[in-house]
DNA sequence: CAGCGCTACCACACCCC
DNA sequence: GGTGTGGTAGCG
């Protein structure tokens, strides 16, 4: 007994020894210790890497990080699909993933999160068995000019199958593709939104399908095909005859008519939806479009990663015809993968933001942020619709009911690579650019969550030439995020050297060491966003993130035509920035 | 110790003709 | 027989 105890003993010293030994080393030799992200290359790896067995306790940790981080899915491995959800940057997810394809991360999902602004993304399967004969890529190519023409039908926008990044994940059992549209100052309120406009325009083909089932009564179907004009040649032989009767085309008239107010003069060039539907597994009819894919936290593969239980990976498919911009210093393998991720929309001026609500309300709507397209047939949204945090709904209507005037929030957006909350305002117009209110254009109130700042911008062309962006004001310390949700890290887990990985302390990741408070919110001043790759960047974008975060701001609001990295900001205009803004206490 | 968000489906209760 | 409700298996 006693020997045994004497043994452990030994051990436990032997270890203590070992880790306060590694400690010292890393101390004397640290991993991070020059870390510009802006500056140099290759870049070394932030501290941001948490893994979560919860979801809400992944997003709980992610909203109060400073860096842009994200909620990813893992699927652990083929015969145990539980999944781990994993907080870190796209930059320093890259960095791992690229070298660790074949270990944990291999089964890596995005999750798309709810009410967040996104990309236009499908989901595209057939099997080929059920299927004999049908062209996939033909069937993608006709699916790609159709949503390309219902997007400028719906809301102006001009796109083309080079906009379309096209991945493939097909088995010889499935046709399976990923389409990410990468359109230009363009995106979608959110995943729910996009799920409502597909509905829409595929109405006629879902409706075509729910007629094959017996249970709906066949007056009720709608559809379309007046004129079959398209080439069906790469349909399956099983379709060929699915062609529409004549009434099922005039019911989906007035029907649409009821959906879209001003569009039926168009309806005449509905083209035939027929390429749309396939067949089932073990029969029946389905879309080949899967619309299962726009629900709340949706998780949607990575480029270069496999469904558990599936070895085949999402990569660039033969037709894709979607190139990425290079950027210096990054390979085109990482803007590819950048450009695959749904959410990673960066918030400016000029983004137009579409949304659509569901078929029932019957609402289209289009609103550019800066106002200068005019708005489809919708009337603006009454009232104050209430965003994921009432408390800063508050906030801000607080902030726009002065002098008599009572304003109101006439819409939100979320951004969340940036975290940031875009109110439009209605009813209050004060511009603090011009020192009065505007009489026609109304002003935004940008909501930085991770800066724990508000500022004001405006839709008024005047001040949007002058790229007009009002001082920073400080959120009140009871509707930040570190407030609003307390995090829950009772279990963290981290990565080994080698892609694996094991439940551990709460660690710092580079040091190894104990994690405190402090290193969490301090977040190392790193920066790892793709905020280098982008050269198009709003001037919000570049100075944040960081304990000195105000001090930038000052510099910025100096110099704006600057965009300096925290640490590369020169002394002298700190100095100056600090004289003006009186700001205390801030390490230089 | 440990996924999440649906939808389709079923059983059952209640109501009306 | 029609309609509403609540629970849940299983899909994506």
């Amino acid at each position: 007994m006693l020997i045994a105890l004497g043994q452990r003993k030994r051990k436990w010293e032997e270890r203590t020894k070992d880790i306060e030994e590694l400690a010292s080393q890393y101390q004397q030799k640290p991993l991070c210790s020059h870390y510009r992200p802006l500056l140099s290359k290759p870049w070394q790896p932030s501290s941001i890497w948490k893994l979560f067995h919860r979801q809400i306790q992944a997003f709980n940790f992610a909203k109060n990080c400073k860096e842009d981080v994200h909620v990813f899915a893992l699927e652990k491995n083929a015969e145990n699909k539980q999944r781990f959800y994993l907080v870190t940057t796209y930059t320093e997810l890259w960095f791992y993933y690229n070298k660790h394809y074949e270990t944990s991360l291999m089964h890596c999902y995005e999750v798309i999160p709810e009410n967040a602004v996104c990309k236009l993304y499908f989901d595209l399967e057939f099997y080929i068995s059920t299927n004999p004969g049908a062209d996939g890529q033909q069937m993608v190519a006709v699916l790609i000019e159709f949503i390309c023409k219902k997007l400028k039908q719906y809301y102006g926008m001009k796109c083309s199958s080079e906009d379309v990044l096209n991945l493939d994940s097909s088995t010889e059992e499935k046709f399976s593709y990923h389409l990410i549209f990468q359109l230009h100052n363009a995106a979608f309120k959110n995943n729910i939104d996009i799920g409502n406009f597909l509905r829409t325009i595929f109405q006629p083909a879902i409706l075509l399908i729910k007629s094959k089932d017996p249970l709906v009564p066949e007056e009720k179907v709608v559809s379309t095909v007046s004129q079959s004009y398209e080439d069906t040649s790469y349909l399956p032989s099983c379709l060929e005859n699915q062609i529409v009767t004549k009434d099922m085309s005039q019911s989906w008239q007035l029907n649409s008519h009821r959906i879209q107010e001003k569009e039926t003069s168009q309806q005449t060039e509905n083209p035939n939806l027929s390429f749309l539907i396939v067949n089932g597994k073990h029969g029946g009819k389905q879309l080949f479009v899967d619309l299962g894919v726009y629900t709340k936290n949706r998780n949607f593969r990575l480029y270069k990663s496999s469904k558990a239980g599936n070895g085949v990976i999402l990569d660039i498919a033969k037709d894709n015809k979607f190139v990425p911009e290079t950027v210096k210093n990054t390979s085109i393998e990482e803007q590819y993968f950048l450009s695959s991720l749904v959410c990673n929309v960066r918030f400016s001026n000029c983004l137009k933001i579409l949304s659509c609500d569901n078929l029932e309300k019957t609402k289209e709507k289009s609103v550019c942020l800066d106002g200068s397209l005019s708005r489809s047939s919708s009337v603006p949204i009454g009232g104050c619709q209430s965003s994921p945090y009432p408390e800063i709904d508050n906030f801000i209507v607080s902030l726009v009911s002065k002098d008599n005037i009572q304003g109101g929030i006439r819409q939100w957006n979320y951004f969340s690579l940036e975290e940031l909350l875009v109110y439009d305002i209605s009813k209050y117009r004060w511009c603090r650019n011009i020192g009065r209110a505007h009489r026609s254009n109304n002003i935004m109130i940008i909501v930085d969550l991770k800066r724990e700042i508000w500022y004001q911008k405006c839709h008024d062309p005047v001040c949007r030439a002058e790229n007009f962006k009002s001082e920073c004001f400080p959120l009140p310390s009871n509707i930040c995020l570190p407030f609003l949700f307390k995090e829950d890290e009772d279990y963290v887990y981290i990565m080994d050297g080698n892609g694996n990985i094991e439940e551990k302390a709460n660690m710092h990741k580079s040091t190894g060491l104990p994690l405190t408070a402090k290193h969490e919110k301090m977040g190392q001043n790193q920066r790892t966003s793709s905020v280098e790759l982008d050269d198009e960047l709003d001037d919000i974008c570049f100075l944040e993130a960081s304990e000195d975060v105000e001090l930038a701001d000052a510099v910025t609001n100096l110099h704006p035509h600057k965009n300096w990295a925290v640490d590369e900001i020169p002394d002298e205009l700190l100095i100056d920035a600090l004289k003006k803004q009186e700001v205390d206490e801030v390490q230089v």
